[in-house]
DNA sequence: GCCGTTTTCGGCCCGACTGTTTTCAGTCG
């Protein structure tokens, strides 16, 4: 039993009380209690076997028993006792967009329907949009949002996936037999989801090499295992190929399973227009008379071709291969550019660690400074500061930052744009902070041209440095609200608005495909966690594969500047910057 | 179920939107 299946089991006590029709305060409890689990300090589950929860603020007598059972024997009584009333599979229903607990319980009750499968079936039916308080309307919804999920069940987001595919790789490493070792696909490429995994490796020794990769503990079945190939589905349901090649096909696989097929079809006719045909495993002249080159690195093959090396991240034939052929490419920023971020939230408003803890692991990274934006008072949900809190915090940040010897802590707000575009705060409140990052948190409906003047007239305001998660959407969860995004880049240009590139690997936003046009208009990239948490800040080394996937370079980055470099900036009126 | 310079009951900070209704329930941030 470790801290998450803790938590996961009171959640999952939440979710059956709403299905019961239980006291909605009491299922708060128990979700509240799930989130205090995850968020607290120290080892939460040895704790909670020696009965030293009393004092944590959210977890009161009740929970304190039931987490001492489950930490104490591994299962809860009144848990098993509440699964006992329903299948498990009526879990599968909460994930439906558009469904709670009541329309749960009322298909339920009045339809027999406790999964996914039935629930397809009931709406087909048409036995849905009949019942009370459901409508044809309601029944569709139903059907869209499951076929959403359906169509989004076997992909994964890029972030998600980082250490997953790093300790594989590193596991393949120190096989004895394998020389080289390499991850292709998608997620070379940093989309910002992958559909599955491919791995490469060099090897004289495929069969056994195959043979060991479908005994790693990630994997859950194989599917298929030869001597240059293993398919297997990994413990989080990731399709996951490895393929084994020789050393001297290395680099040509490597090119070719990285893809992507655009920029794969468009090399290949390059190389035919020189007279080499290239695939999988090598580079040879169309003419058999003549001798394949030497090629010892993936370098190598795009040198052959008369190209610059083109980093995976820029290859979806956009432009690249051109840009290659004329040595115009961008030397593209590196996590290592990076001195601070801004955009990061503390337990004064939704983050799960306090403005002292996120300060220490920023330091930790090495970064030289951080800006706190905690969510503002119209996000009440999210635990927004009104007026008072946050200047109060300004006050804690200025003292905090007293006793850290140099390092820099930029206090903002990440103010929330409303409906008609006004911000949260006056700009008397706002005229007293660092930096402000605007951000829209709800009515996401707005037509395109509507919520690109919202958005706009946001950006117009002198007080706000950057525009947060420009498109609003949650990766494989909820779409981007329609936007006019060369509008958008044209204001940001137009007022000297930063855009934030929002790395929370649920957003990844703004979307990768618009940071070249916004470059060429001048318009600078803050690469932005959204951290609610302390690990969160090591999102950034995603960020900015995402950041290189869309070709800026170290100077279109707002936080590759140092810390005097930001201070300068900030105090800048915004027109000049 | 939690919480309390209103200590053992009575609150638990909202507002927009949708689709179902005919004045509102359910869902979502």
């Amino acid at each position: 039993m470790n801290r998450e299946e803790m938590a996961d089991v009171l959640e999952k006590i939440a979710l059956l009380l709403e299905l019961k029709g239980e006291n909605p305060f009491k299922v708060r409890a128990y979700r509240q209690g799930a989130e205090t689990v995850l968020a607290m300090e120290g080892d939460v589950v040895e704790l909670a076997k020696n009965d030293e929860l009393k004092g944590i603020k959210g977890i009161g007598d009740a929970l304190r028993d039931k987490l001492g059972e489950l930490a104490k024997t591994g299962g809860l009584e009144f848990y098993e006792n509440l699964k006992k009333e329903f299948p498990e599979s009526v879990f599968e229903l909460f994930e439906i967009q558009g469904l709670g607990p009541k329309k749960i319980k009322s298909l339920y009750d009045e339809l027999g329907v406790d999964s996914t499968a039935k629930l397809k079936a009931a709406c087909e039916e048409g036995k849905v949009a009949v019942l009370p308080g459901f409508g044809e309307k309601t029944q569709k919804k139903i059907l869209d949002a499951m076929a959403a999920n359906e169509k989004f069940a076997d992909r994964f987001r890029l972030g998600s996936v980082t250490a997953l595919v790093e300790g594989m790789l590193e596991t393949l490493r120190l096989h004895p037999e394998v020389s080289r070792v390499a991850v292709a696909g998608s997620y070379r490429r940093a989309r910002e989801t992958v559909g599955d995994l491919d791995f490469l490796v060099a090897t004289k020794e495929g069969a056994l090499v195959c043979e060991d990769f479908t005994t790693l503990p990630q994997v859950e079945s194989v599917i298929a295992c030869g001597e240059t190939k293993a398919s297997v589905r990994l413990q989080n349901g990731m399709h996951c190929d490895l393929r084994a090649v020789k050393n001297s096909e290395f680099p040509f696989a490597l090119q070719y399973f990285t893809g992507s097929k655009e920029h794969n079809v468009a090399l290949r006719s390059l190389a035919l227009k020189k007279g080499w045909s290239l695939n999988e495993y090598g580079l040879n002249p169309v003419d058999p008379g003549e001798t394949p080159p030497y090629v010892e690195e993936e370098k190598d093959i795009y040198r052959l071709l008369g190209l610059q090396y083109i980093e995976p991240e820029l290859r979806e034939n956009r432009g690249e291969i051109e840009a290659a052929a004329e040595n115009k490419l961008p030397r593209l920023v590196e996590l290592m550019n990076l001195r601070g971020t801004f955009h990061n939230h503390t337990t004064a408003s939704d983050g799960k660690d306090t403005l002292e803890a996120m300060v220490e692991e920023a330091m930790e990274l090495g970064l030289q400074y951080l800006g706190i934006s905690d969510h503002s008072k119209s996000s009440w949900y999210a635990g927004g500061l009104d007026e008072e809190r946050l200047l109060k915090q300004v006050e804690e940040i200025r003292d905090l930052e007293k006793m850290l010897g140099g390092f820099r802590i930029f206090a903002g707000s990440e103010v929330d744009i409303l409906k008609d575009g006004d911000l949260d705060f006056s700009d008397e409140i706002l005229a007293q902070l660092d930096f402000c990052v605007a951000s829209v948190h709800n009515v996401f409906n707005l037509d395109e041209d509507t919520m690109t003047r919202r958005i706009c007239r946001a950006m117009e305001n002198e007080h706000i440095t950057m525009l947060g998660h420009s498109t609003g959407r949650l990766l494989l969860k909820r779409e981007a609200y329609p936007l006019d995004h060369a509008r958008i880049i044209d204001c940001a240009a137009a007022t000297r608005t930063v855009i934030e590139l929002n790395c929370s690997p649920m957003r990844m936003d703004m979307d990768w495909r618009w940071w070249k046009r916004a470059r060429d208009k001048g318009v600078l990239c803050s690469i932005n966690p959204d951290a609610h948490s302390r690990d969160q800040l090591h999102n950034l080394g995603t960020g900015v594969r995402v950041a290189r996937k869309g070709w800026l370079r170290r100077e279109d980055v707002l936080n590759t500047r140092t810390a005097p470099e930001i201070e300068a900036f900030l105090k800048m009126p915004k027109a000049k910057r």
